[in-house]
DNA sequence: AAAATTTTCGAAAGCGATTTCGTAAATAAT
DNA sequence: ATTATTTACGAAATCGCTTTCGAAAATTTT
């Protein structure tokens, strides 16, 4: 049985397919007997709308884009999650797409997304703050084609669009605040995240933090690190050459990299060296000891970013009057840190 | 600007429209002069095609849909990955849908799809054993419609199309089989996935392997727990009732989640309780001990199922002679259990 | 019985593209 | 100069569906 139109319909009951249509969306146009075996003939067919037909008349396909860089980063599968919520209870589906991290395949995705498959758009960009200038056309060609679009996380300065952005200046600097309250002399970070946006806010509420206490900022204590570098062996430098008792990671899974190393070596989390991890994931709660991390509230972003999109889509809220919303961290404190002396 | 159709285009230079859709693919047809104008205009203007309208053309939407129950399982993260790699590397995109374990959430979800958004599917369904019934219909539909369709992992018996499963009982048989190398005499098992067909053949495994050791098989030793269920308590009963040194775990969050419970009781692990647990992701390699647990190559698994439902779609393959594939599992050996005596 | 109204359906346009086929104009061949 | 052949473009069909409008046929009103 090969796939039901409206023409098969039609034919099969010598009638036009505008009959066959209102008949289907139970039109008074049509007369109740006629209406009732053109249903039934339907149903025991399984007769379906193609829904490529019905997006090109509606010009709307009742979906949405999300686009994120890495779908083994629980940050971004909550975002998703909460995206998914709300987009499925406002009468949307949604695609999600994943780059790994790569400037290439997020182009060819927003090309293929952005050409009438959704009816918006949710992106985290992978765009580091060096190579815009190239990628920022693509993304923009995209908010050219009138095509609404929201950001969040890693989002785009010289896009204009309606952006959902966490806090990473605060977050940094409450996780080390809160590594110098509990005794903290000496804290260097760990960034996989080196080149973007969101990795020099947390580093900037670091040095905040830092400079509270008239602790001067020390370039070497910052130690990037690439997808195929050797942490052990990168670790191994600073942990000799300076006298580190804490440590801030700026993703889940370095984080707990990072323990399973400085335990390895002998030192005790948190007593010798304190642990701060970013994004509250699966991984933090089950690792000995559990870590304590910063949550991103990635499901509450996810569902602020579908809010707002289809708020645009369906042509609430003023166009071309973008707003920026900022969502604060908060601190999850588990046990690889020490805890706050009293008084 | 918004955005451009042939139609505009063709309005702008006063011509037709398929002297435009033939100018833009550069059709001998068309002057040199002619084109190179169109050409230029329409990359200036940010023409591209408009994707829904060329699905409708093509009968056919060069993408496939993927439905997992669950995003926070590593293996079907895996899977995803697979298929994306071979889907992307064969012209394909991939639209991925998650069910979250819920049957009505899965019907949504193929009704949407299997309505001319995919050329095709790719499937692990959440019936259980017993609500097949009904729930099959949906899925037959599909099938009926001449839509082709992959299942993995999950899949459905009474269905009819190509298949790709994991060897659930010899997985089952050589973690059990393992632990009682490894000394072990009694061995529970904890699961999950109660009331699926792979979580029974697992179940078989353990049986078989018991058999060949003529240890008789006890009932009490399987507990099943649902999603919200308090592991910590129902964990206490078979702890204090049996004496129990070995435990299977069918999934990797709950195995992560057992052992914690367990070392909180004070059993040493491996040497009081040793643990296998099933999905080998990225929680089980840090959390202390190490722990051992089965791969099911969910990457190998997703891509030969893309490689399937495309060769199906492009109408490579026998017709209706479908395949069912069997990928065996591996056992990665860490430090959750004992070692193997020599000899 | 004539007029007005309602019921019931079909023709056709449109969504945005591709593609086949036909044809006037330009060029080439005789 | 006449015929044959390219060249260069447009008209129209098609994909599957919705929707507007027009118009018989049936019914109701006067």
């Amino acid at each position: 049985m090969i796939k039901l139109t409206l023409k098969d319909i039609a034919n099969h009951f010598s009638v036009s397919i505008s009959t066959v249509s209102k008949a289907l969306h139970d039109s008074h146009e049509i007369s109740d007997k006629l209406k009732h075996r053109i249903q039934e003939f339907a149903k025991e067919n399984h007769y379906r709308p193609n829904k490529v037909a019905l997006n090109l008349v509606n010009r709307s396909t009742k979906s949405i884009g999300v686009v994120i860089p890495d779908i083994l980063n629980y940050f971004f599968i909550q975002v998703l999650y909460g995206v998914e919520k709300v987009a499925n209870e406002r009468g949307y589906s949604i695609i999600s797409c994943v780059t790994d991290h790569s400037l290439k395949k997020e182009t060819m995705t927003l090309e293929m997304l952005s050409s009438g498959s959704v009816d918006g758009l949710i992106i985290s960009s992978v765009a580091s703050e060096r190579q815009t200038s190239k990628h920022i056309e693509n993304v923009k060609s995209i908010v050219d084609y009138q095509i609404p679009l929201v950001m969040f996380d890693r989002v785009i300065d010289a896009i204009e669009c309606d952006k959902v952005i966490v806090d990473d200046f605060e977050a940094g600097y409450k996780a080390t605040k809160y590594l110098l309250e509990t005794g903290c002399k000496t804290i260097a970070i760990i960034t996989p995240i080196n080149k973007t946006k969101i990795g020099r806010l947390r580093i900037g509420g670091y040095k905040r933090a830092l400079k509270e206490r008239d602790i001067p900022f020390d370039d070497k204590l910052i130690t990037p690190i690439g997808a195929k570098d050797d942490l052990d062996f990168i670790l191994s430098f600073i942990l000799n050459d300076k006298n580190i008792d804490g440590i801030l990671v700026l993703d889940e899974i370095t984080t707990v990299k990072t323990m399973a190393i400085i335990k390895a070596r002998g030192y005790h989390v948190p007593n010798d060296i304190a642990i701060i991890g970013f994004t509250n994931g699966q991984l933090s709660k089950y690792v000995t000891p559990a870590l304590t991390m910063v949550s991103q509230h990635g499901t509450y972003i996810g569902e602020t970013c579908a809010h707002r999109l289809i708020d645009r889509i369906e042509g609430l809220g003023s166009p071309g009057n973008f707003e920026t919303k900022v969502v604060k961290t908060s601190l999850i404190v588990r046990e690889s840190t020490r805890k706050i002396p009293l008084g």
